[in-house]
DNA sequence: TTAAAATATGCCTTGACACGTATATACTCC
DNA sequence: GGAGTATATACGTGTCAAGGCATATTTTAA
């Protein structure tokens, strides 16, 4: 499974953050998410195998902790679009005097009929990006 | 949907991707991404709803683009986990002769087969966090 | 009005995956 | 050895979402 998708379980998250303070056993996470004891094995596998966690054994237990990579990674890709957000952020914080007229928030039923600009349209950009993503 | 499930679909996020550089019409993301276009509609369709993306309509074309607030929960979300991956990039860059001893990076992995403790293990934690994870 | 272009939507099928129950494996202590 | 504890795995089941295909909707142009 690829990172996004490890991710977007909510116990798989939930199980993530219970790590982020310290080590735990399956039956200590088990305890704390009221999750059953083979969920959170199947779930811990998972992020094993995908390098967000690794074990070590304490007799029967195995004590899972995180992994730093695979975060690495998802914010990598994230980090595409930070200019975005930030510029949001300067732009609330700030007076947003500024705010120029491009905020027509999704489609303002512009009866105006959009007339005659249909062949100006950007374009510089034929950029063959694969199917699958790059991540 | 929510946030995280919407970013695990790879053609989203290449659809996102695509917007980073500009606004697009359905079309031109058809083709870019060898997608058929009720695909692209239907992904279209997710991402706005979440507030990934919203449109502007010109003639009969809608024109997306990119809206910040999904970035920056998803941000602070990994922001959780960034002293870990930080940490970690530090040591790869070497010279972490600052990051002062705050940095007990997790439990050194004690391999030594930890005969004696299984009575004294750490509890003090039954925290009782909820199933459906936080955030 | 009719045709064509651009986009959205509905229905259906298929596959993935999360869960529960039961069971297997491993380790420890008596 | 056997019992108890801790974790992993196998199997069956239900749900849900992505994709394809057909069609509806909206707008432009003739």
């Amino acid at each position: 499974m690829e990172s996004f998708e490890i991710i977007a379980e909510p116990n798989r998250r939930a199980i993530l953050s219970l790590l982020v303070s310290s080590q735990q056993s399956v039956g200590e996470i088990e305890r704390q998410l009221h999750m059953t004891q083979p969920a959170v094995s199947k779930h811990l596998r998972v992020l094993r195998e995908a390098g967000f966690v690794e074990a070590t054994v304490d007799a029967q237990r195995r004590l899972y902790r995180l992994k730093p990579e695979p975060f690495e990674e998802l914010d990598a890709w994230l980090a595409r679009f930070r200019r975005f957000w930030s510029e949001h952020v300067d732009a609330l914080e700030r007076h947003l005097d500024r705010m120029d007229p491009s905020t027509p928030t999704l489609a303002p039923p512009t009866k105006k009929k959009a007339k005659r600009n249909r062949r100006g349209a950007n374009r510089g950009n034929n950029s063959r990006s694969r199917n699958h993503d790059r991540s």
